[in-house]
DNA sequence: AGCATATCATATGCATTCTTACGAATTCAA
DNA sequence: TTGAATTCGTAAGAATGCATATGATATGCT
């Protein structure tokens, strides 16, 4: 079962079918949020065991084919703020899941890479996580699987990622 | 021009080809995460004169259609959670944007109106929130925008949207 | 070398977003 | 009618997400 929002409270019967709304519901900023809503829910659910949020896993997943590099590098490669990665860097170094050391050429960096835990750990998180790709996009057929991220892929093409 | 993380810092030239994380940005998830954070890039830029978020537009927008619901009501209706509408419609409420009185039958109940000043601020808004929507899918054809937007409202639906 | 500029990481502040829990009020059932 | 289960709004806590500012460190220009 989803958690929270993406299981929504019943609507008063005057207000239940979706048309009441469709101003903002046929809106793709919309359409997106609420993705990007049940996609959350679909992670918090299929890593539950592991109490890990999808930055985390992003981070480490970056770290698995970078290392080491420094938090800007890392916040470019998966377009996260500089600032907030800050603070999730520092919950997975205290699990022990990274390192970070100084750079001795550059002061200014400290570099990140993944401790043996964290490898061992990324390695169990790989399966669940992609469970979570597939339910998200359970409801499509093969096709249209493949035409969704074309769509994707080729928006954020062109608006800078 | 995008605000903030849109525009991604530059990379290291050993890290400037997309292909070196494809694992993290090939995945569904990962693309929507990107989308939404564009999507509320462009909503920022374009409704910055009027310093006023995607949720606070939602739940206005939603006010002008549905009047008087219930705080539970409205944030099913744009599948918001409980707790978190609370504090936004605290400040719609000090901008004097809507109005909260009690239920006389069911004294539990807040209902939410729009007052007059939150229904010309809201005349103001439609455009520039359709000229973000237009923005957004911008980079698409006709016949890609339907694709996209039949897409997405097939995942949402099978998703309990 | 010496100074101005740029970069890296962090701190702070504000707004979300969601979970859990709780008090108040209501509805349902025995 | 009284007691139990529900529902509404809110509070508290954790994690994001972004803008701005600051300190430390490099780099570039002169």
């Amino acid at each position: 079962m989803l958690h929270g929002l993406t299981m929504l409270p019943a609507l008063p019967e005057t207000l239940e079918t979706p048309e009441h709304n469709t101003a903002i519901h046929r809106m793709p900023g919309h359409q997106v949020r609420r993705l990007q809503q049940v996609a959350v829910a679909l992670f918090a659910e299929e890593l539950q065991p592991w109490d890990i949020t999808p930055v985390q896993y992003a981070v480490l997943a970056t770290l698995e084919r970078h290392t080491p590099i420094s938090q800007t590098t890392l916040s470019a490669l998966i377009a996260y703020d500089r600032a907030t990665i800050g603070g999730v860097i520092d919950r997975l170094d205290a699990k022990g899941w990274l390192s970070r050391t100084l750079d001795p050429d550059d002061r200014r960096l400290r570099l990140l890479s993944l401790t043996p835990a964290g490898r061992d750990v990324l390695a169990c998180l790989h399966p669940p996580v992609k469970a979570v790709q597939a339910r998200l996009l359970a409801p499509l057929s093969v096709d249209e699987r493949q035409q969704f991220e074309a769509l994707c892929l080729k928006l954020l093409r062109h608006h800078g990622g």
